[in-house]
DNA sequence: TAGACTATGTTATTATATAACGTTTTTTAT
DNA sequence: ATAAAAAACGTTATATAATAACATAGTCTA
């Protein structure tokens, strides 16, 4: 196994202050919403919060539970579920299809393509831009005619912390 | 929007004999079946034969009320997904995340990396071989220090008959 | 301040998938 | 041939994920 060099690791696999991950989306989620004039009611900053507690998707009912955990109050599915539509819809949250889960999104706010490397050890996801990936996924699809609209590459294996652990 | 040769659509956006599809893929399997010393069932061989009465992803719920439609006798879902489960892993089709729904494999017995193009406005899926696109997915894993086991990359937009149809 | 709109609460239900255990069929070893 | 083991399928119950439909509360605006 070669050396990776640590600056190409994902921030999501690298040490690092994460209190400043979370504090960082809430404010600027809370910029975005204020410059789309929507807004971030207590309730989706709650969630958003939550799904920033890690670097690892969260499904719906486990949100549901720390929010009861953190609250005595147990919200029924639709509250969450809609909270989590308010964040995909300006896009400050994934879903990960092949999780049912939701994550954070480290470039929130506008649209944009990328990928998901998932261990399948920790749990882990790390977002990555697609800007090699890209193109050739553009190439395939205009080559069969195909209208792009959205796209969900989402690659399952093993990060280098738990590859170490895995070789020990 | 550009014509496209129709050589380069994918086989399942063409005008085909699909019947030869449908059995194709059971003379296939069953060979490869024999030559693993596995077992395709009545009941397998039927849930293939289903799943390939369209190049659209079904789920295992519709898969049930085929079976149902088609025999009388009303299967529950662990049947199905049992089926659907050896399916899989004999690699006779896949399962498309972004839909719970299970398609056939056009090039079934081993393992390989694919994507899919999927229409949102008549279903379709199409499988195509990663050639391009797999070299740029394996770089940017192993330029994150991970060890991929599986990948999951699906396109969602039109296909060439709907694009046509939208633009009429 | 009435009306419209937005957000959340509440109840019920739908959709997807699996656990646990029982029965039947097939295979294998003697 | 036959008992033991394994594989496949049946059955019941339940877990997990998501949404429909309607009620209530809060907020904005004319």
């Amino acid at each position: 196994m070669s050396a990776t060099p640590s600056e190409t690791l994902p921030l999501a696999c690298r040490r690092h202050d994460h209190q400043s991950c979370i504090e960082g989306a809430i404010t600027t989620a809370a910029k975005i919403c204020q410059a789309k004039a929507v807004k971030l009611t207590p309730l989706r900053r709650q969630v958003l919060a939550l799904v920033w507690q890690s670097h690892k998707p969260l499904g719906a009912y486990t949100l549901i539970d720390m929010l009861a955990a953190a609250d005595t109050r147990r919200v029924a599915p639709p509250t969450v579920y809609r909270a989590l539509e308010f964040l995909l819809e300006h896009r400050l949250i994934h879903r990960i299809d092949s999780l049912n889960a939701y994550i954070g999104c480290p470039d929130p706010g506008h649209h944009h393509h990328n990928y998901f490397l998932i261990c399948l050890d920790c749990g882990i996801a790390a977002e990555c831009p697609t800007q090699y990936l890209s193109p050739a996924i553009e190439a395939a699809a205009t080559a069969a005619g195909f209208a792009i609209s959205s796209q969900s590459v989402e690659i399952v294996g093993r990060c280098p912390a738990c590859r170490k652990h895995a070789d020990a």
